[in-house]
DNA sequence: GGAGGTCTGGACAGTCATGTCTAGACACCT
DNA sequence: AGGTGTCTAGACATGACTGTCCAGACCTCC
């Protein structure tokens, strides 16, 4: 999956990366130094040379998370586009490029603050900017404030307890229904366009990782 | 929250149900024998007398899991109703109503199924279930089967997230919304009564649990 | 009242986690 | 070659949790 530094020392990124594989796999409990360092293939005690403690590792992944995911999910709110179908497309891209946004993490982390006050207020921040986001999106294409809000809840929550539910459907069950989904979010009938770049879109991407 | 055995003996049944409070509170993880004896203030090796081993706990607690939430989910799907709004607002029930449905639980088992393929396999059942007993909704009303199946999936889904993301949203700001969330999930307009009868039903129940 | 099943407390062993300390390996600069 | 700063291994102290064992309390039925 990574590769792995093949004997030599471990770097500060390399603790952060295998905290963060961890993270995402088994959550934040099984964040553990001893067991980093034996996927890393380094003594447990090199930790403290990087980290002033677990809670302090802890704290870094947190932060990376913040400064990557919510600015990913809202540049993909703002990002021009020529119908409000169109516009929803460009969200469903934060769940289908891993590239774009890491959705395994941010179930990580939504994860992890079910159980940290700290951390599910930091989530919460980030959630209610998602949130403006997309219902910006809703009234830039002329809905209502009152129903662009709710239609940009059904489309954010919907879209954590389908992840959250079923992250094994197959991608190409997920582009056939696509067009029933808009129509439902947008409770307009979508142009055919709208649909065609988001598939062309995955197409290139599935090119670009070709499955297992 | 729970009336204590003031000091006499645990039973299956407390140990059980001590469980479930720090499975929902705290995460499987923090399911531990000491941690439990502790609570009901009795030896932790009386644990061992109820139950083989720890996973023996859990896989009870998976086997309560299963016996409830899923026939009262599907339960309410199946609910006679004058239309399409209300049997949505009978949905709705199962996240108002502690009663009815083990909200709460439902996302302690999600959690641990992250973790666990055993789990995993259970939960997915679950969700299936549910999904097909709320696209057989949907049809009852009139919807074409494959429209039926992606309403029934927003529908679901958007529960999971919504009280995923924000458990702490007051019912009344809830109810006021209720009207459009209707619209947008049914793409039809909702009858006003539709939302009367689970105003009532959520004004009575507010009497019953009054709030803290 | 005694016998036997039911249940509990306390002691013990084993495992695995965190965090500290010290000696030393290694690279690089002068 | 030697010194300095960077990084690592291994040993040690400490604590949490699991599971086992055994002596005995308590209840109930005979």
């Amino acid at each position: 999956m990574r590769d792995e530094p093949s004997h030599t020392k471990a770097t500060r990124a390399d603790w952060i990366a295998a905290a963060l594989d961890t993270l995402i796999s088994d959550g934040v409990d099984q964040v553990k130094v001893l067991t980093l360092s034996e996927k890393l293939e380094v003594s447990r005690s090199s930790f403290y040379w990087y980290f002033k403690s677990r809670q302090d590792l802890l704290d870094t992944l947190l932060e990376h998370w913040q400064a990557t995911n919510t600015a990913a999910m809202v540049a993909q709110a703002e990002a021009p586009a020529a119908s409000i179908s169109v516009a929803v497309c460009n969200v469903f891209r934060c769940v289908v490029d891993p590239a774009l946004f890491n959705i395994a993490l941010d179930f990580a982390v939504r994860d992890w603050a079910r159980r940290s006050g700290a951390v599910r207020r930091v989530l919460d921040l980030g959630d209610t900017a998602r949130i403006r986001a997309l219902a910006a999106m809703f009234v830039r294409y002329g809905y209502e404030a009152a129903e662009a809000e709710t239609r940009a809840r059904v489309l954010y929550y919907m879209q954590i307890g389908y992840n959250d539910a079923d992250l094994r459907e197959p991608m190409e069950e997920r582009m056939r229904q696509a067009p029933m989904y808009l129509k439902v979010f947008t409770g307009r009938e979508p142009e055919p366009e709208a649909t065609e770049s988001l598939r062309a879109y995955v197409e290139a991407l599935g090119a670009a990782n070709p499955p297992a």
